[in-house]
DNA sequence: CGTTAAGTTTAGCATTGGCTAAACTTATTG
DNA sequence: CAATAAGTTTAGCCAATGCTAAACTTAACG
């Protein structure tokens, strides 16, 4: 049963995009859940789990979980029924997440896009996209403004 | 335990955001796969499992079981050891994806990014963008062109 | 200062999307 | 046309992410 087998050049590519998708995708929750925890920090003094879940929507329980995951990978630290800390590696991630956040928005604003669409879909973009694509991004936000 | 509650007016946004996306990623594969599948059918004249195994850079065997589902949620068609293929409704969620792809991708290297970085961030964005997005980058493009 | 309401965690389950190894079909070819 | 190679599917595993309902802490208040 041979095959025919003449992909073009671009296949290999695209299976990369794919497994780089796939990758995202497992810090993609990570990164939110940083990033949401420290805004609450800074917003009120500190984060509970639930108003985490409340802004994720999602359970309560789920959020005791994830949150258990992230402490096992250094990102947060929590006593039980205490409200939630970031590690340095948790800030170090929370920034990351809000300058893509932000060059992001800033750019779907600078595009022209309503201020709560922006808001929505930079929401999603902001763990697609790479530094070259930020690069651009923030060199459009510069000359726009 | 009188919570402060105080939350800002972006916070139900987000919230909204956060479920858009979980939505999105579920639609997502199923989105890459009748894509692929369609951009096969139209190369070669045949997808087999195989080769979208390959290019999604994942193992057969999970090819094999989300094309199970991908079938039952009426996409696909395919009897065992055959090829693959779409149903009237897979024919227009891969069209609904290729025209999506098409605009962020031309958009990205209209921004001025190299092609492969294009390929690869597309791939990511286009599950993300809302048609409002779209539009934008599609009035871009035909400015710049 | 003990009840009780509010907030948090545990337990247990489901689904999705991955994997490998083994079994099975199909196609080629000697 | 039988043996074997190539391709496909099954079986069974795992981790992540969600849920609800029940159990448990903590804090407020009478």
């Amino acid at each position: 049963m041979p095959q025919r087998a003449k992909k073009p050049a671009t296949a290999k590519i695209r299976s990369a995009a794919f497994r780089r998708i796939r990758a995202d995708h497992s810090s993609e929750l990570a990164e939110d859940y940083v990033e949401l925890i420290a805004d609450l920090i800074d917003e009120k003094g500190e984060a509970r789990g639930s108003e985490v879940a409340m802004r994720l929507g999602v359970a309560n329980a789920t959020v005791v979980k994830t949150l258990k995951r992230l402490q096992e990978n250094g990102l947060v630290s929590q006593e039980p029924y205490r409200s939630i800390f970031l590690t340095g590696d948790g800030w170090k991630m929370a920034e990351g997440g809000r300058r893509k956040h932000k060059i992001v928005e800033g750019f779907l604003l600078a595009l022209g896009i309503s201020e709560d669409t922006a808001r929505l879909d930079s929401e999603g973009i902001e763990h697609h996209v790479s530094e070259e694509t930020l690069r651009a991004m923030a060199r459009f936000l510069a000359r726009k403004s």
